[in-house]
Parts: structure tokens; sequence; C-alpha cells
DNA sequence: CCGATATCAGTGTTACTGACATTG
DNA sequence: CCAATGTCAGTACCACTGATATCG
């Protein structure tokens, strides 16, 4: 078993042939990446998802985040805690309906936002670069496709 | 439904434009609709795996079933319990290496396997069976691409 | 002594669930 | 009374880390 090169290993065929499994597997290289990029930036996906959210709606609720970003209430709650600690936006109870806090974005955020997107992007080229352009975008657009999908019980809803 | 048809609620550009988030979501909603399935069948996508590998390869060690499935020996070690304890596979000592377990597919691991792959392709269906032929089989060389090259640390080291 | 194997205990992130109080 | 919001506590799965004992 010296004159191995190539995969570490053989894979089962199986799973060569389930998408499913390639996906997921797609994502843990994926999320090894982004984490080791985010968190020396001391940062974390749900960090830039809410960043840059902000930076395109300007002030939103905290349900309005989540629905957005696709991120639960409860995690919005602790995502929202830490920004607010690092003084990247700011909470505030919104007076025409106090049931809701109003999130802003402070103008260290909007530069922090500048910051995280950089480090992503080099985390594309890193996952990406390798791929013909072609390639590239045919991924993006089919992912999108999966997921604007009604299948995706995200969509299903809405709340008219 | 009412006049919102499209996504429950616009998401952040930037999202939509980062693939690295567009590949995790997928894995979101793949996960959500794999364990939904699998659970209800009192199975994880780590049997899946080590069975596929069995059928494939024959008895192998569990250091060996990990490289092959990408699963961490320790989590190779609770999957093979949960096996043995189901009477899937059987689990004893290599007697040509006493280091090692070999670790056996049985005949109801085989029927196993079948009824789970069954429980698979539905789940693909759900997942991809709105999409073009070509763009499927894009989609999955795409990832095979990806998971295939050297920036995936899973393949730079071989025991050479 | 070193390397590989199996095992165990424990961690961290993500996603999710259930409960609760407040407000509309 | 019902629905939505924010908050908290806790769960489940996956991926991973570190330590240990055994064996080659």
């Amino acid at each position: 078993m010296e004159e191995i090169e190539g995969a570490s290993a053989l894979q089962p065929a199986r799973l060569r042939q389930t998408p499913s499994w390639l996906i997921t597997q797609t994502a843990t290289l994926t999320n090894r990446l982004i984490s080791a990029a985010l968190t020396e930036a001391g940062a974390t996906r749900y960090h830039y998802a809410v960043l840059a959210a902000l930076e395109e709606f300007g002030p939103t609720s905290q349900a309005e985040l989540g629905r957005r970003c696709h991120i639960d209430r409860s995690d919005i709650v602790a995502t929202i805690n830490n920004l607010v600690h690092e003084r990247y936006v700011e909470r505030r109870q919104d007076p025409a309906d106090r049931r809701q806090n109003l999130i802003t974005l402070t103008e260290a955020g909007q530069q922090r936002l500048q910051h995280i997107a950089g480090v992503l992007d080099g985390v594309q080229h890193d996952l990406l670069g390798h791929l013909a352009e072609r390639e590239r975008e045919a991924l993006t657009t089919t992912l999108r496709t999966i997921l604007d999908h009604p299948s995706n019980p995200e969509n299903g809803e809405a709340s008219a």
C-alpha cells in the first residue's frame, strides 16, 4: 500500500453517486475553510449574514433578520448580543411596535462587514478557484435553483 | 396563497452571491430531508456510509472505514457499536494484526443497506427532481471535482 | 521507541425545539 | 383570545480533539 498517491483511500461508489452525500461532504470542507478564516477574524457566518442584511435593508427587527437570513429567532438573539457587545450594531425597542427590537448597523459595523466580506472572498477562491468560470457559475445557479424551489420548506409559507 | 409567492423574505444579495453560503444552505436543506427520512428508518448517514463501504470492499478495519468514508475514528467506534448491536455487522479481532478489528457485513446488514439506499433515493428525488438531468449531472461532477482537489486536506496526505 | 489501532471523554458549531412573558 | 416577538434553556447530530492502552 505504498504506491498510493491520489485519494487517500478509495471511496465507496455508492457515496460518490449520492448527490446528498456529495453536498454534505462539500459543505463540511467549506465549513472547515470558513471556520478557519472567520475564527481568525473573530467572527461567524451568522455575523456576516446579519451585517449583510442590515447593510442592504437598513434597521430591521430580529424576527425579520431571521427570516431573511434563514436563521432561527433564538440564534439571532445570541448573534445580536454578540454584535451589540462589539459595537457593530445597536439594539433599541421599536416605538411603533414595542414587541420588536430595531437593529441598526453602526459605522464600525459597516467596516466590519467589509472586512469579513474580504476574508470570505479569499475562501471562495481557495474552494472554487480551480474551477472554470462557467462551472462556478453553473454551480451557484443550480444551488440557487434548489434553494428557491418549493421543496424547500423555507419557501412554502409567506406571511402574506 | 396571497399575493406573495417567491421567497418568504428577500435575502441579502451578498449571501446570494457567496458560493460558500449557498453550499451550506443547500447542505442544511439536504440534512433536513435526510434526517427526516433516516430518522424514520432509525438510521444515520454514518450507517449508510459504513454499510456501503463494507458491501463494496468486504471486511475492513475501523480505521480503514474511517479513511474511506471520511469519518473520524472515534465516530466510527460509535457507529460500529450501533450496527453491531442491531446485528447488521460483526466485529472481531483480526488474527493477523491484533490491533485491528475486522468488521463484516451480515446478511441482515446487506438488506439494511438496500433499504436505506432506497430511502435515500427518494430524498434525492425530492431535492433534485425538479432539475434537468444535465444540471443534476453537472452538479455532481462539480462537487466531485471540488472534493477531489488538493485544496481538500482529506486528499493531501496518502500513507505513501 | 515509534507508529498505528481502538476506545473514551469531552468540545464547539449549527440547527432546532419548547417554554415563557410581553405586546398588538 | 389569538398571533407575533424576544428570550432562555436545552437537545441532536456532526465533526473534531486529546488522552490512553494495546499491539507491531
